[in-house]
DNA sequence: ATTCTGTCCTGTAGGC
DNA sequence: TGCCTACAGGACAGAA
């Protein structure tokens, strides 16, 4: 089975949950087959480090997962563009999907699987997490109450980036990406090439509601699936049949038929209605 | 310090 | 069928 699996917040989170199940199991061994994707430590030391530690927990991050060790050290995994964290049963002489990079062998008779075509993703091992830069820099949780009008006032004040290239800036935020940053201003009417700086305090109020909205009702649906993403169990997210605008670039906006427009933004692409988002 | 651009990779879809 | 280009839910380093 092919699944590719391009992850923000709901994606990530759903993924989570679907992990709890490995609370308390053991990582029996481990195999790499792809040495770039561990970043910070040698295939060979990552082994070393987490061989007969059992997960005691694992929580998520902005768009990374963290696994707490019984050592209390920390082996993290981000899924990059297309990586995936699947749970199979062991089976003999089956063959990993192509896309496999590291395989974990758990003391439950399963594997818990790394996928990653492009390789953009990273798993790596640290005492601290802090020791990653990635972790030292993350912004607030947007589902957080630290994630309010107040902490986005005082931050925009000095950020002249446009809006929807801020709301993708892990340092501020952490979790949302191109997908959701689309549909977060649609929702709150705001032109994703408006300068940060020139929100006004209802534009701000209107980002915090439709983020938290989304983002909700987005892990309600166990994720978005715009092409083939499967969970960890093999089904579907339900929340793609609910964009707005990402990916209606020519079509009628649904709220006053203007066409979607789409352009590139930090080298991603945009969606947007020209007449409803100002 | 912030912002912008190029780059890391592999695979697939669409045009000719 | 095949070749070529464009594009893909991310995050960095280095330049401006």
């Amino acid at each position: 089975m092919v699944n590719k699996l391009m992850p923000e917040l709901p994606e990530v989170e759903t993924i989570r949950r679907d992990l709890q199940q490995l609370k308390g199991i053991k990582i029996i061994d481990v195999k790499v087959i792809a040495a770039r994707v561990c970043r910070n430590i040698t295939p060979e030391k990552l082994a070393i480090r987490i061989k007969n530690k059992i997960i005691s927990d694992i929580y998520r991050r902005g768009k990374a997962l963290v696994f707490v060790l019984s050592d209390k050290k920390f082996l993290t995994v981000q899924l990059g563009m297309t990586g995936q964290l699947l749970v199979k049963s062991k089976q003999k002489n089956v063959e990993y999907d192509k896309a496999a990079k590291v395989v974990f062998k758990l003391s439950n008779a399963k594997n818990l699987i790394y996928n990653d075509q492009r390789m953009f993703g990273r798993i790596c091992a640290v005492d601290k997490l802090e020791g990653i830069d990635y972790f030292a820099a993350l912004g607030v949780e947007p589902l957080g109450e630290q994630f309010n009008v107040k902490y986005i006032s005082e931050h925009v004040a000095r950020r002249s980036i446009p809006v929807k290239v801020l709301l993708m800036d892990q340092k501020f935020v952490a979790g949302i990406g191109n997908i959701y940053a689309s549909e977060i201003l649609f929702e709150a009417g705001i032109d994703p090439r408006k300068r940060s700086s020139l929100l006004d305090a209802k534009q701000i109020s209107a980002i915090v509601k439709a983020s938290k909205r989304i983002l909700k009702e987005s892990i309600k649906n166990r994720g978005t699936t715009f092409r083939d993403y499967r969970d960890a169990s093999g089904s579907k997210g339900r929340f793609a049949e609910k964009l707005k605008v990402y990916g209606r670039e020519g079509l009628p906006c649904i709220k006053c038929k203007t066409l979607i427009n789409n352009i590139v933004q930090a080298q991603r692409s945009t969606f947007y209605c020209p007449k409803c988002q100002i």
